[in-house]
DNA sequence: CAAGCAAGTTGTACTGTGCAACCAGAGCGG
DNA sequence: CCGCTCTGGTTGCACAGTACAACTTGCTTG
């Protein structure tokens, strides 16, 4: 195997690893808010005013999973949904100032995890890992 | 924000932005073989013999999760477990002939899938995008 | 208007997961 | 040798996230 083929191998495997991690840290770190929970509040907060149909296609959830998530995120304040006066099929959802709240939070806690985990990396190793992420993101293969 | 901070920022969000990918695309790839035993199948591959506890360990699964998906593996015949001689508590775990032959499988399909996504990287980036990976992988913090 | 399409909801089922309780084997101090 | 404790693993239970299918309601179009 070339020195690339190794390197794609490990690159698969360590995205792999690291995927079942953060699940699984993801709820111990905010019980309040899970994994999806925070992906939604973040694409909200982004850009606001989508409806669940489009959450859905974004994330390629079926429409049953989002609409019981964004029924939870109603039910405990974060979200909250307006009928589209054009069409009333349709529901605008849109964050509300506690969900804003716990989003920052959350993203906060995150990101000093984040920091703390990162903290003896030189910095031109970070910017470097940061550029490959981005990178790898940008494409649009399924290989996920 | 200093450089390193932006970088540690873009890390956090690019991993998440993986992390919800895989999860989702995973299933649809292989419907043959989860995620889960899929890992653990080439976990036992490169290093096999190993016994449930260590797998737990490595991937930060209960115990209880990694013996249910141990048992199912073992179900469908891809591998087996032997008592420790030396250690009547522990079972050894290995890949059966049936397990290499599903794994090398499923392994081709997603080791094309990640080649083709990342076909145009050059190989010095490719080892250096891997290594990160590990590094990062290593730590034991529960940022995920 | 009737037929069909689109947005969401609800019923059902399954997977992956953790926690707690438990069992069995190993090891140690008296 | 006996009990205590530790370790590896299993099982009962609960719960989140997910998909699929059937359904409701509202819009659109022939």
């Amino acid at each position: 195997m070339s020195a690339a083929e190794t390197a794609v191998e490990t690159i698969q495997r360590e995205m792999t690893v690291f995927a079942r991690r953060a699940r699984a840290s993801a709820g111990r770190m905010h019980p309040e808010l899970s994994l999806v929970s925070y992906t939604l509040l973040g694409h909200l907060e982004e850009s606001g005013g989508r409806r669940a149909t489009d959450l859905a296609a974004h994330y390629a959830l079926d429409k049953s999973t989002v609409s019981r998530q964004v029924a939870a995120l109603e039910r405990s304040g974060l979200i909250e949904r307006r009928l589209d006066p054009e069409d009333h099929r349709v529901q605008v959802l849109d964050l509300t100032a506690a969900g804003r709240e716990i989003l920052a939070q959350v993203t906060r806690s995150r990101r000093a995890a984040f920091r703390e985990r990162l903290a003896d990396w030189p910095e031109e190793d970070l910017v470097r890992f940061a550029a490959y992420l981005e990178r790898y993101n940008a494409g649009r293969t399924a290989a996920g």
